[in-house]
DNA sequence: TTTATTTAGGATAAATTTGTCCGAAATAAG
DNA sequence: CTTATTTCGGACAAATTTATCCTAAATAAA
């Protein structure tokens, strides 16, 4: 469903705001192991969602990554996943045709739309806040 | 959402499915061309599908594919996505943890798991039979 | 100012998916 | 029986995704 660049991505991202909201800053090591991801590969990960402006970095000792505490609640998961794989996924017909829309649909076409809208609400809906309270009162866990 | 694996699939399937409706067999070549899929990875994805039970294939001349008329509205969706892409689809964590379930879930568990009931459902709930027709009566179109 | 630490970013490599090529096997028809 | 046609199946190649490595740039602290 979602490509290995997004799957480390929501998780560092959850991370990352887990100890935002007490006001830490988390390294890249740090957040690989927390979050049972390849290192370098998190590195440009957070790159890009640092360019996207859903996490700030800093550069030095005691430098890491950390996110506005007024932005974890207006960060859903759907600017996350929009930030690493683009639109990819909530654009495109489902079975790879140039055109294919409500007047000349392929066969799936409205069987599919109605799953992909399922998903993106879900996306739209989900907010960083409400990831991450859950993982800190120990209701979700990110590793293995 | 699909492979390209899975979108030619489905694509050649009700093809197939059409003209097996008509009593008429379809060449590997005359599937790729209507369907406008790469020839080579087509016949690859046919073999898996006739290993699968899918789809008959029939060697030398006069050959080609077809599809038991009765079972043309038997066959779901979810048969040919399975018989490609196996079952990677429908199972495993949205995050990729190796141990992830309702008692021990990802930050995300709940919801995805609701998004892939709707997919799961929408494609066991689809035959083959409706996406032939609707293609037959020219709702539906399988090219560019 | 120097040093140690941490992210940025480019080059490269490994793995997977997508796609091609070609000879073998089957089989219908002359 | 021979030939032409069609799928089968293995080897190979290209493209994309995943992952690593290394140097540069920034920066905090001694």
């Amino acid at each position: 469903m979602f490509s290995k660049a997004c799957e480390y991505g929501i998780k560092a991202t959850i991370y990352i705001a887990v100890k935002s909201m007490r006001q830490e800053r988390v390294s890249l090591k740090e957040i690989a192991e927390e979050v049972d991801s390849p290192v370098a590969f998190t590195a440009k990960i957070l790159q890009s969602l640092a360019k996207n402006g859903i996490i700030d970095s800093h550069k030095g000792p005691t430098g890491g990554f950390q996110i506005e505490e007024t932005k974890i609640d207006t960060i859903k998961l759907h600017d996350i996943v929009h930030a690493i794989d683009g639109d990819k996924i909530f654009s495109g017909c489902g079975l790879g045709l140039e055109q294919c829309d409500a007047r000349q649909p392929c066969p799936v076409h409205d069987k599919f739309v109605g799953i992909r809208d399922n998903l993106k609400i879900m996306l739209q809906n989900t907010s960083l806040y409400e990831l991450a309270t859950g993982l800190e009162i120990g209701l979700t866990h990110l590793k293995r």
